[in-house]
Order: structure tokens, then sequence, then C-alpha cells
DNA sequence: TTATATACAAACAGGAATGTATGTAAATGG
DNA sequence: CCATTTACATACATTCCTGTTTGTATATAA
């Protein structure tokens, strides 16, 4: 039994970004060796190899099967979909912030993608190049949040004392600290538990 | 030439963990070798297993030497020390913010360690305690914040729709996110530097 | 039906890192 | 001034991982 259909090869493919993923996550990033996972996906290096060129590449695909659906989200839920034009700007951005903590909350693959990129990763040679994807990333998410806190102080929603980027920024940092910490926080009880409450008295302190 | 006096010794153990910092911060923590740190300090294996048991302990060190003066540090500025205690609570939590960056601006040591430590290290097996650590550290920060907040609602300083743990928490996530992100904005245009503008924004939107 | 490409498994070759053990000259204590 | 540490350097043994090459059975296309 050797040669598989292309399904096959793909459910391949997939176990061993899925046995990559869990042995990040044990192991950390450079300790994990292609035979690690490779024997934990049930193949040989072989296989490992065949599908993906090196570690890197099969990190990197693991980081996109969460990142494109993450991105293609945040548009719809700040910027405005079609069936949610007229929820208020300022609400947008919670629920922006709230879905995506109980998609942490909910989602294990997420969760455990988002600790292996944040505490079990080293950005350098081959992985230097996340840490500018990630850098871009964020820099449309504030101008997407900027958008949006413009458009609330059009209406008169918000604190006026500090203009639309300074806001958005502010709850940029406010959000990446948040993630960092309830990534960390694997207890629970210091930020996981209460990241809901936190992030409704950030977005109330802006509030008129 | 082999055997050295004590403080020569001294002396070599602080090249050995300078020259660990620099090897770590271009090639990541696991990715260095103790021959590549040695050589780099100019001595051999023998010298740094004399002075460290491993790799570990080595980073341990390193760590130390910049979070145990930080740490002094930030009870004077935030809680009061004898010749500022003048000082409106909420211009010490704005001063502890803007002279943690300004440090990081300054003193590439502390620079180059939050590097190291916040993108080029697995805190997997011997590095998992580090996460314990630095969540023992922020709750105590978060901790001093919210005494400080308290103050500052006494004396009417401050937006009373939060409570003081919540300003705390929201001012801890901003500021994590702000160290993140100016470690990562290495060409420093998103964040380096309006890093201080942003802290100054944040501190004002909670005025009352 | 047959040739070829596919999807792996298995074998090979090589370097590199770790920890320890041993050697050693000079500083230090008595 | 002698014995003993000290502060390293050197040598050794072992383990582990990577990339490549080769082998092979079977889908699949023509």
């Amino acid at each position: 039994m050797v040669r598989k259909t292309k399904e096959d090869a793909a459910i391949t493919r997939q176990r061993i970004i899925c046995a990559a993923r869990e042995v990040f996550l044990q192991k950390g990033v450079s300790r994990t060796s292609l035979e690690h996972i490779a024997s934990h996906a049930g193949v040989t290096r072989g296989a490992v190899y065949w599908h993906f060129a090196n570690k890197a590449e099969l990190f990197y695909a693991m980081r996109e099967e969460i990142y494109l659906p993450l991105i293609d989200r945040m548009d719809g839920v700040l910027l405005g979909n079609p069936d949610g034009s007229h929820i208020a700007p300022l609400e947008r951005i919670r629920n922006h912030l709230q879905v995506t903590i109980q998609m942490l909350d909910q989602d294990q693959t997420m969760r455990e993608t988002y600790e292996v990129m944040m505490t079990k990763c080293e950005y350098v040679d081959e992985f230097a190049d996340v840490l500018k994807s990630i850098l871009t990333n964020c820099n449309s998410l504030v101008h997407k949040l900027e958008q949006t806190y413009a458009k609330a102080q059009e209406l008169g929603h918000v604190d006026t004392r500090l203009t639309a980027a300074e806001l958005a920024l502010d709850t940029h940092l406010f959000f990446s600290g948040l993630l960092h910490m309830w990534v960390k926080d694997t207890e629970g009880s210091l930020f996981r538990d209460r990241a809901a409450q936190l992030i409704d008295a950030h977005i109330n302190l802006r509030k008129k």
C-alpha cells in the first residue's frame, strides 16, 4: 500500500500539519525533528519531505491554515458586511475583539497554533519573515480600526480628546497584550477568565 | 596563563553572558551552541561550563541581569519614593511607562535582552518556568497599578466608570502590547517612534 | 494496456552539539 | 613554601538530525 489517491495524499498532508502543531506545542519548533512529526502522524520522514521542503515550510503551512480565515473575518466584522451594516461602529470593534477571544476559547487548533507562534518559536533565519508579516497584518488591522473609530466619532459616540488613529492604536496594543497574556496564562485565572470583561471595560472607557 | 584571579573570573563570566546575548539575538537560543558563545567571548566551552551548568542557566543569568534592576525601579516610581511622594498618581503611571520605553531606547543590553526573550526563545522544558515568572511579575505589576489608580480615583483625577482593577489591567495590557510591538518593529516606523505619544494618549483617555 | 508520474518508505552519508572526563598552570590559604 | 583549589583548555564518547538518494507499488493519463 504505497501510492495513494489524491484525496488520500491531501489527508496525509493535513495529518502531518496537525502532528506538527501538536509536537511543536510540546517540544518547541527547534527541538522538533521531522522524525518526531512523521512518527506522530504515522508516516515516515519520506512523506513529510514529499509534502514539504523542510520544517519552515511546514510551519508556514500551519500558520496560514488559521491566519487566512482570520483575516477574512476581520473585514466583514469591522468594516461592515451586507447584513450587519446597521451595527454601531463601536459595537463592531467590541464584537471583533470578543469573537476573536471566543474563537481562541473554542477552537483548539487555533489556540495551539497561537501558543506555538507566541511562545514556542524563534524568529530567526527562515522564520524571520513571520515577524514582517505580523507587522504588516497589524498595520492593516490598525487602519481598519481607525476607519471604524472615525465613523464612531462622526456619530458622536466616542471620546474626542484622542484622534481616531490614537484610539485605534491604543485598542490594538490593548488587544495584542491581551492575546499574549491570554496565551501565556494557561491556568486561566489571571487573564483568560476575565478577557470578556476586560474587552467591555476597554470599549466602555472610550464612550462619550 | 590559565588560572585567573577572582576579578578576572568575574569578568570572564560577564563576557560570556554578553556574548550569549549577542549570539542568541543573531541565531536564536536553540540554534546557539555553547561553542558559538564561547568562541564569540574568546574562551572555550570549558570556561562556559565552568561558570554555567548549561545553556538554560546562562539564559537565566542574562535575564536576571536586566530584570532585577527593572523590578526595583518599579516600586519607587509607582508606589512612591521619598523625594517624589507629591507626584500625582496618574503622572506616576505615565512616568513609569515613559521611562521604561526610554530605557529600551537607550540601553542596548536591555533592548537586545527583550528581543531575545520575546522573539528568539522557545519556552519549553527548562525554559518553561520563565513564563510562570513572567505571569507572576505581571500580576504584581498589575496590583501596583491598581493601587495607584485607586489613589487617583480617590483624588478625583480619573474616570470612575471603570474600577481601579479594570483600569490597571487595561493599562497593563496596553503596555504589554506596546512592548511586544516595539520590539518587533525593528524599523521603528510603526510603533517605536510613536511610543511616547501613545503612552500620553493612553493616560489622557482616563483623565476626568 | 502501458508508460509515466505519484506518494510515499527505506537506506545512506555527513555534520554538529552535548556533557563529561582529564589535563594544567597559576592563585590562594595556611 | 607547599598543598590545594580554581579557572579554565583539551580531548573523548555519544547521540541526534538533516538532506538526499534510491526503491517501489499503484493511480492515472494516453
